[in-house]
DNA sequence: GTAACTCATTACCCAACCTAAATACCACCC
DNA sequence: GGGTGGTATTTAGGTTGGGTAATGAGTTAC
């Protein structure tokens, strides 16, 4: 078994992190900002707002979703005025899709919202817990996205 | 805004946190040990292996779902033989939910798959950034569970 | 003993994915 | 240049893991 590459008791580590993620995840699936946007929506909007622009199908791997799947969510940010949808200059094929300004202000509003729930969520939390969190935040990052 | 209770620049960590955490979520619900079983039900199995035994509406508070989501999961998994299902001896409204020695098979094959795939994924990290996964680990829990 | 509450359940519904197949386009080779 | 294989997106249809509302059975308080 492959498992002990890093020493210590990870299988512990791993069942406790999946858990944690899998019930952090559902319970901000109910903290949205704006009722009519998806997590994954949200999640799409965030990826723009780091790369510029993408097209669909990098957003779809980007995200870890089928590309069927993606064109709806796009389909719908876009009636939504929250991304813009031009056609692709070298290949035909494909198209670009780009955020709009209404998306910035929109998530820009969302993080002071998620701060709120999040740091409310943290008073549970003493100081040396919230950063030990903060340290992991970019490694679970990077892990999520390998 | 109550959001800087803790120093620091914590807006970048929550919306990095969120984001991580949706997505490792999804991805996770793709590595399942056995396919019949959902990221839930697993979850609950987790739960009374910690726990010992509980009623339907004890999981559902723990697990952050509705209860006729939780009947339906208890049912699925007594089915499945992972589950016992008996009368409260003092309440009769409620019922006692405990695993099966099958349960727990289960759970110990589980997390050995569970490791494989993460400690794959993990090869992606370097020692450091593992150890504060690890010590991440109980902290997002108990956040989690907040 | 009845009113008010709680636990579990039943019936129905919806959102967010998925797979398979179709369409449009590019790139290579003869 | 025309066919052939591969890729990007979309369309169509299905599944699943939850949710809400309403019901039934049991308990507690008055």
């Amino acid at each position: 078994m492959p498992d002990l590459i890093h020493g210590g008791d990870s299988a512990a580590a791993v069942s406790s992190l999946r858990s944690a993620v899998m019930l952090l995840g559902r319970r901000l699936k109910h903290q949205r900002v704006d009722e009519s946007l998806s997590p994954t929506e949200m999640s799409v909007l965030g990826t723009l707002a780091r790369c510029g622009s993408a097209t669909p199908g990098e957003l779809a791997r980007k995200e870890h979703v089928q590309p069927p799947s993606m064109t709806r969510i796009v389909a719908l940010l876009e009636a939504k005025g929250l991304v813009r949808l031009e056609p692709h200059p070298d290949d035909r094929r494909q198209k670009r899709v780009s955020q709009t300004e209404q998306a910035e202000a929109m998530l820009a509003e969302s993080r002071t919202k998620r701060n709120a729930w999040l740091a409310h969520l943290a008073e549970g939390l003493d100081e040396d817990e919230w950063e030990t969190l903060r340290a992991a935040a970019p490694v679970l990052e990077k892990l999520a996205h390998l």
